[in-house]
DNA sequence: ACTGGCGGGACACCCCGTTCCT
DNA sequence: AGGAACGGGGTGTCCCGCCAGT
């Protein structure tokens, strides 16, 4: 029975009802229904705020890089440069946006609307590579990575290798310590004796 | 109208025509039906030699595996190292391979058969990191990377980079300039200066 | 294109669609998708309010035989007895129940789960001269049939020659005369003089 | 390996094939496929000797119909006429003929088909009445039934209960005693005292 | 504004009759 | 003669998007 109140906050209820299908199921699990059931609301309500599910989806994927690219930001050049750069691969590769690439590897339609945002590469790891770029170059101005540090290439190089090492672990979820070590030998050749 | 000819090759066949299915119309659109169909074949061909779709599938992701594999191992030593790194990326990360890569992760029972033979990381890749790995080693020992190289590491980032690098071009395809000199770049700390 | 109205009769007009088809088609066409667009409905519909299409025809059949005993039992004693049969036949042998007889002989599975409810005899037929049977019974206590009279007998005596007499109609419909004549003398022996 | 040997009696084998999977697993299961591998023979042998498998099912009916022919025609006068008329039903409705009249009921082509040679009525079915009316008449006429017996409708009602009383068994088997009482009650009106 | 049933398309799997190469 | 393949059809299932009621 219709209640008639309105859900003033659809869109992240149904964001995170969307994340917990992830976490929970897997991307194969990620339906329409699967959203509005897990955020105890009727398949309605989807289609009033959200064009369509691809939409949707196209949304989420949006917020997700919102916030990796904030988190990202938000590292300080107090922290030491491995823990920061670790921290970084785990937020970016976190389960649900792993599980949120491969939704959007295996929606053709998914796929084609993020072209207009993110033109090229895979999304989220694409802008998480920009933020991460950034944020090596500012380590690099201050010092603590060599002047000719290719950053962009670096960035990439950690993001490609932090995808497959958590997308090898079948949850998705390496030790602390796994990901510094390969952190660490990736960024040896780069790395001043800088320490603070 | 039947033919009554025995098809004495119906698993290359099959195989050809879903490689060209992925290749033209993406891992969408590979479907049992679009591959008999690419094949010129009945329905019932793929499973009177398969068990179901996603066991041809898995014999289809195997097969390549064994490509990949033989074409690594393959290499010579008499080559310049980035020229071989760069065929060996651009052999695993083929348009097909990249999509097949994709299939397996869009189908939940695919990835599951395959983790019998796969047990960790994503299929072909995994196992493209390992060949290329002991071609690393070789070349550790033959004097063309530093003797404290960590080839299993640098293996992994070469592949992880590259599939950023791939995935990241709309048709898959990045310049083979680009590939070496991206490889070029994450050679640069580990190779030795000898030459021949 | 979706109405949004929920379909409150939805049994009755699938069982309508069926009989239409039945009627028109014969029993050969009879599928779930012949159903549901004869229906005007979708193809989930039949599976939202059955098990799979053997129990819809299961329910089916199931419906008819209601039908028809209820006509029987509604047969009133004021009646020519040569009449009330012959009308019972009518119904009983219909030309949609008798191809729903044949849809139960060509299904072994359909058969199988009507074994439960009718568990000897054909379906339809045996519950037909089963409410047969205790309508002439009631003629009998009436005088109208002699002591005698074996009613069950007569009964399956009058269905099995009135079924091979509306199967033999290439369309199932014999004249009311024929019936009436047939029907007429079968009874020849049993009747009394008796009449109103 | 193909043996070069002609099978001479290819029909008369495949019709004892068709017969045992009809006895063993009923009408539903009477495929060319079972067929030939019941013979032990190739599937091709049937296209070879029937022009399709109709064709095959049609000339099996009419050899059946043959049979059962026959078998009336060769009852004699002698022996005590409920016992004929039992045995004439028993021939006429044994489990082979049962199975073989549902599969005429289930298959459409084959139906249009022996429309040809039976204009009318059920296959199998209404040949017996024929010959049974034929085998009556010559008992009316040496006075063992009254002469007013109307020997057509007392075969039809004779073979159609029959029907409805073998179809009823599950195994398409009722006692002897029980078919003899059926006749019995259904002579009882029309017999003469004769006896001999 | 929300609810929930429906429309419609696609897919995997299965079965059958039939043909014809080996 | 044997057996693989062919073409067609049927069923159950899933999913997304729609929209009449409440």
């Amino acid at each position: 029975m219709p209640t008639g109140v309105a859900l003033h906050d659809a869109r992240a209820r149904l964001f995170a009802a969307a994340e917990q299908v992830l976490e929970r199921d897997g991307a194969g699990s990620l339906t329409s229904r699967a959203v509005t059931e897990e955020a105890g609301v009727a398949k309605g309500v989807l289609h009033r705020h959200f064009a369509d599910f691809d939409d949707f989806l196209a949304e989420l994927v949006r917020e997700r890089i919102a916030r990796v690219k904030a988190d990202i930001e938000g590292l300080r050049g107090a922290d030491p440069l491995v823990a920061n750069v670790s921290n970084a691969l785990s937020w970016t590769l976190a389960p649900v946006n792993l599980r949120l690439v491969n939704t959007v590897i295996a929606r053709d339609e998914l796929r084609a609307r993020l072209r207009e945002t993110s033109p090229q590469g895979l999304p989220i790891l694409t802008e998480a590579t920009a933020a991460l770029a950034y944020y090596l170059d500012a380590e690099r101005r201050a010092g603590r990575l060599k002047a000719d540090t290719e950053v962009r290439t670096l960035a990439m190089t950690l993001v490609g290798t932090g995808h497959l090492l958590f997308a090898g672990e079948p949850d998705g979820r390496p030790s602390t310590a796994a990901v510094q070590e390969v952190v660490a030998s990736m960024l040896v050749g780069a790395e001043t004796g800088a320490r603070r």
